[in-house]
RNA sequence: GACUCAAUAGCUCAGCUGGUAGAGCACAUCCCUUUUAAGGAUGGGGUCCUGGGUUCGAGCCCCAGUUGAGUCACCA
C-alpha cells in the first residue's frame, strides 16, 4: 500500500477502516437506515416530566467526541442540526463482549463518520437534551479529517474560513459552517416565494433555449460553442427576453422563467460567468403596474425570509416595505449634479461630463453618456429601495417610447443599497420601431460599441404578427439573495462559484521510472522525495537522492532493502 | 488589466535585527465517574507556496512566478 501521499491522520483512518472490516462490520453498508427523528424534533419534543421519546432512532455525522473511560459523549449532526449522544459501555454492550464500545466507538470511529443511534432521550445534569445509545450502527466511514470548528455561546473558535478552500470544497464548508447551509436554504425559499407569488396570479413558468443561434435580449459578450450535426455556432444565452416575448405573441397572458444566463466577462464580487436571472412578462400591463408588482414581490420575499420588511445589509438596515419612491432619471441627475440634461444633444452631454470630471470615449452615444453620469454621481445615493424611471431612448433598444416624451422610454430600474437590482419596461411592441432600434444598435456596433445588440429577424417577425401591450421585468436572483442574506460576495450565494482550475503538479507514470531500472516499490518513495517526473529525477544529485530515499524508507518503516549508491547513480545516469 | 496584502502541522494562527520551526484544537498511547469550545500525562506530525539570488547561514532580505483576498478599471 502506498501511504506516502497521505497524512498521518488519513493513514490511521484507513487502518481503522480495515479493522472494522476485520470485526465483520461493513463500513459502507447498503441497507436503508430507518430514522424516527431529526435532532431538532427531539430537542423540541422532549419533556422531562412526561419522559417521552424513550425509543428513537437518529443518524448523522459525529462532530465531536468526549471519551471518559466507560462513558462517552458525542455530538451527532444531521440535516437539521446537532444533538448530543451519551454512550455508556454497559448500556451499549450489556453482555460480556464490550468490543462495540471499547474498540469500535472509542478507537475505530472518528469525527466525520456517519453513525446511527437507537436509544432513549434524557437530560444531563448540565441540562443538555441527550440520546442515550442502546444500539450503534456504523453507516459510513470518513477517511479525511474535517476541520474542527468549535463554538461556545455563539463565539466561533478556529473557524474554517479560507475563502478558496470554502468555495473549492463547498461540501466541507457546508458540513462545518451551519450558517452556510442556512444561506442556501434561504436562497431556495426566496425562489419558492417568487414562484408562488407569480403562480397566484396564474402566470406560467416556462423554459426557453439556453443554446441560441443569436444571443439577444441584453448587451453582453456571450460564450460560443459549436453544434456538430448542424455545423453552426451556438451561443449560451445572455438573456431569455426575446423568447419570453415570443410566448406572449403566442397568446399566454403571463410567462416567467428563472433563467441561468452566461456572460463571458470579468469575474468579481458581484459577477459570476453563470448567474440566475428571473424574467417575467405580463400582457396588457405597463411599467407603472410593473413597479407596484415588483415592489410587492420584493416585500413578500423579505417577509418570507425574515418575517419583517427590515433587513440588515452590512451596517445598514434596508426596509423593503412598499411603496417605494419613484424618481425620473432626469430628476435624479438634476438632484445630484445640478445639471438638467433634458433635451441635450451628444455634445452638450460631453460638456456636462467634462464639468463633472467623468471619463468617456468617442464610441459612447447619448445613452451611454447619460448612463455614465448617473452611474458616477447618482446610483450610490439610492440605499433604500427606489425606482429610477424614464431612461433615454438610446439606452433601451427593447423598450417602448415614453407616452409623453419620445426622447425617453417607459423603463424603470429598482435600486437598492446603491446598486441596480431589477430592470423593467413597457415592452416595445411596434415592429417597425423595433426594427429601427435594432438598426441603431448596428450603427453603434460599427462605431465600436462591442456590447450593442445584433438583429434577431425571427423576433421581428414575431412582433409583426402582433404582441399585446406588455410589461416585462428582470431581476438578478443572485444579487437579490446577496441582499436578503447579507452576503457581501456572489460566491457566498452560489454553491459552486466559478474558480480557476486547481492545477496538479506534473507527474510521470510508474512505467517511465521502471524503464530506468528502478524497482517498483521505490517509485513512491522517489516521488515522495519530490521527484515527480523522470526529467526532474535525471537532474538530481545522486548522493542526496540516495540519502533522501533511504531516509524515507526508515522514517516510514517501509521495510525495503536500501539500494547501493551505485544503484541510485545507475538509475539516473 | 493595474495596485496593495496574504500563503508556516489536518484546522486556526504565532514566529524577535537573518542563527537548531512553535501554540491551541485535531491525531496516537495511557488515566478518568453524566461531560460540554470536557480534564490530566506523554508522544508523533512540517517541501515554512514554487524557483532563483544575497549570505558562513534564509520561514524572515532581494528578484521572478503560482494561488487567493481586497481596491480600482472593465463589465450589469
Amino acid at each position: 500500500m502506498n501511504n506516502l501521499e497521505l497524512s498521518e491522520q488519513e493513514i490511521i483512518r484507513r487502518k481503522s477502516l480495515e479493522e472494522l472490516r476485520k470485526l465483520g462490520i461493513d463500513p459502507y453498508p447498503a441497507e436503508e437506515y430507518k430514522t424516527t427523528h431529526h435532532s431538532t424534533d427531539i430537542k423540541e419534543q422532549f419533556n422531562e416530566e412526561e419522559n417521552n421519546l424513550q425509543d428513537v432512532v437518529i443518524a448523522g455525522r459525529i462532530m465531536s467526541r468526549r471519551i471518559m473511560g466507560k462513558a462517552s459523549f458525542a455530538e451527532i449532526q444531521d440535516s437539521e442540526g446537532r444533538i448530543q449522544i451519551y454512550l455508556n459501555r454497559d448500556e451499549l454492550c450489556p453482555g460480556e463482549d464490550k468490543t462495540l464500545y471499547n474498540t469500535v466507538f472509542k478507537k475505530l470511529l472518528d469525527i466525520g463518520d456517519f453513525i446511527g443511534i437507537k436509544g432513549s432521550v434524557f437530560k444531563t445534569q448540565m441540562g443538555e437534551i441527550t440520546v442515550e445509545a442502546k444500539e450503534l450502527t456504523v453507516l459510513s466511514k470518513s477517511l479525511r479529517p474535517l476541520p474542527i470548528v468549535k463554538e461556545k455561546d455563539g463565539k466561533v473558535y478556529d473557524a474554517f474560513s479560507d475563502p478558496e478552500m470554502r468555495y473549492r470544497q463547498r461540501y466541507v464548508d457546508l458540513v462545518v459552517n451551519p450558517e452556510v447551509r442556512e444561506t442556501f436554504k434561504k436562497r431556495t425559499l426566496l425562489i419558492q416565494t417568487i414562484r408562488n407569488f407569480f403562480n397566484s396570479f396564474g402566470y406560467l413558468e416556462v423554459e426557453t433555449p439556453v443554446l441560441q443561434p443569436i444571443p439577444g435580449g441584453a448587451a453582453a459578450s456571450p460564450f460560443v460553442t459549436h453544434h456538430n450535426a448542424l455545423n453552426i455556432p451556438l451561443y449560451l444565452r445572455i438573456a431569455n427576453e426575446l423568447y419570453l416575448k415570443r410566448l406572449i405573441v403566442g397568446g399566454y397572458e403571463g410567462v416567467y422563467e428563472f433563467s441561468r444566463n452566461f456572460r463571458n466577462e470579468g469575474m468579481d464580487r458581484t459577477h459570476n460567468p453563470e448567474f440566475t436571472a428571473l424574467e417575467i412578462y405580463v400582457a396588457y400591463k405597463d411599467y407603472n403596474w410593473m413597479m407596484d408588482f415588483t415592489a410587492k414581490m420584493v416585500e413578500e420575499v423579505a417577509m418570507a425570509l425574515h418575517g419583517k420588511t427590515e433587513v440588515q445589509v452590512g451596517d445598514r438596515i434596508i426596509d423593503f416595505k412598499t411603496p417605494y419612491p419613484k424618481v425620473t432619471m432626469t430628476d435624479a441627475i438634476k438632484e445630484h449634479t445640478g445639471f438638467d440634461i433634458s433635451g441635450m444633444n451628444e455634445d452638450q452631454l460631453r460638456e456636462v461630463c467634462d464639468k463633472l470630471d467623468i471619463e468617456y470615449d468617442d464610441s459612447m452615444g447619448k445613452g451611454k453618456l447619460i448612463d455614465a453620469i448617473f452611474g458616477e454621481k447618482c446610483e450610490h445615493h439610492y440605499i433604500q429601495p427606489t425606482f429610477i424611471t424614464d431612461y433615454p431612448v438610446e439606452m433601451s433598444p427593447l423598450c417602448k417610447k415614453h407616452r409623453e416624451n419620445p426622447e425617453l422610454t417607459e423603463r424603470f430600474e429598482l435600486f437598492v443599497n446603491g446598486h441596480e437590482l431589477a430592470n423593467a419596461y413597457s415592452e416595445l411592441n411596434d415592429p417597425i420601431d423595433q426594427r429601427e432600434r435594432f438598426e441603431e444598435q448596428v450603427k453603434l456596433l460599427e462605431k465600436g460599441d462591442d456590447e450593442a445588440m445584433y438583429i434577431d429577424y425571427d423576433f421581428l417577425r414575431a412582433l409583426e404578427y402582433g404582441m399585446p401591450p406588455t410589461s416585462g421585468m428582470g431581476i438578478g436572483i443572485d444579487r437579490l439573495t446577496m441582499l436578503m442574506t447579507n452576503s457581501p460576495s456572489i460566491q457566498d450565494v452560489l454553491f459552486f462559484p466559478q474558480m480557476k482550475p486547481e492545477k496538479k503538479p506534473e507527474k510521470d507514470g510508474k512505467e517511465k521510472f521502471i524503464e530506468l531500472g528502478i524497482p517498483e516499490a521505490w517509485i513512491p518513495v522517489i516521488q515522495k522525495a519530490g521527484f515527480l517526473t523522470v526529467k526532474a529525477l535525471k537532474e538530481a544529485n545522486p548522493n542526496k537522492l540516495h540519502q533522501d530515499i533511504c531516509g524515507l524508507n526508515k522514517k516510514f518503516k517501509m521495510g525495503l532493502k536500501n539500494p547501493s549508491k551505485e544503484d541510485v547513480a545507475g538509475w539516473i545516469a
